[in-house]
DNA sequence: GTCTATAGGAAGATAGAC
DNA sequence: GTCTATCTTCCTATAGAC
């Protein structure tokens, strides 16, 4: 096979750049064309299923950074409250400390297709479901409910941030989100 | 003049709702005429700008109920305690409860121009602001931070909502918007 | 005030050369 | 694997009849 012009990684850090800033409508496959260094043929090349199919590239690439910073220390082997604070630090790594958007609000507060919906459903049920067997653990009573309410601080406070709020939320969303219950 | 078809508030109504749904890009002129009963044209008639203006239009329409529901509780003649539980009872209907989106957070997180951006700002702001008073009137010592928070926590239960989460997140969320600090 | 008709361009997507 | 060229459809926006 002849070799790729640009590596897969690349080509999907550039989707989750322009869906993060446009949406799934805004993105354009021209827009995301150019921002890879392809032409939208090659995209299609790529993806062959079309817009829906990098979306769904888009938020592959952002769950693998998400996994790691976050996701992986609440696996750890560490105590409850230390994997805690690790995933905290994670998320405030991940959103580079409030000033990015996430790409899964983003793509959930628009008309993206249901495969992508029923995506970003599962990324964040999953995300709840670690982060509540770990407060669990940290011996928090209502576990399911205090990491909803943890994770809806974070996306409420990218909105605000995205509505030109300053990163003082986003701040304190996460050192909740790193604390002990 | 020629009697209108349809009325102003109607046409606004239908304009939420579209832009709620399908976000700033995702709403076409097609869509949004049909919705409001009338052909683009007609639109356009109303709204010169074209969809800048139609999307700050139902960013008006919001903010009449949100001020009716949210925002004139807050500044009622009652006791700060018995303000807030009045505004965050305001807060549950406006959102029918988590059943419907923010129109705010959707063309925030969208590729809305700037006018429109800075409208959604200034409101959120507004929102931000008079809560925090209400709140400093009720003895909290970091009035602006937990306006901010408590904000935040209504609509990262919306994210989470739109992506899946059952209404419990929502409920919660409203609870802590009516509870004195 | 609303409409039909349409301009001019951008959208998603495909065919086939290289 | 990437490209140019192109198709069809849809987009925003305007002109002008009624």
């Amino acid at each position: 096979m002849r070799p790729q012009k640009v590596s897969g990684e690349a080509v999907a850090d550039a989707l989750v750049e322009r869906f993060r800033r446009d949406g799934y409508a805004g993105a354009s496959l021209r827009d995301l064309a150019a921002d890879t260094g392809l032409k939208p043929a090659s995209l299609y090349h790529r993806f062959p299923a079309g817009k829906p199919d990098l979306a769904l590239a888009a938020l592959a690439r952002a769950g693998e950074s998400f996994g790691q910073l976050v996701l992986a220390p609440l696996a750890g082997g560490a105590s409850p409250a230390e994997r805690l604070r690790a995933s905290a630090d994670g998320v405030a790594r991940f959103y580079s400390d409030g000033a990015l958007a996430c790409v899964l609000a983003v793509l959930a507060l628009s008309d993206a297709p249901m495969p992508v919906r029923e995506r970003i459903a599962a990324m964040l049920g999953g995300w709840r479901a670690v982060l509540a067997a770990t407060l669990a653990q940290a011996g928090a009573d209502a576990a399911e409910a205090e990491a909803g309410d943890r994770i809806a601080a974070v996306q409420g406070a990218l909105v605000l941030r995205r509505a030109g709020a300053d990163l003082g939320d986003f701040a304190r969303a996460v050192a909740r989100m790193g604390a002990a219950p």
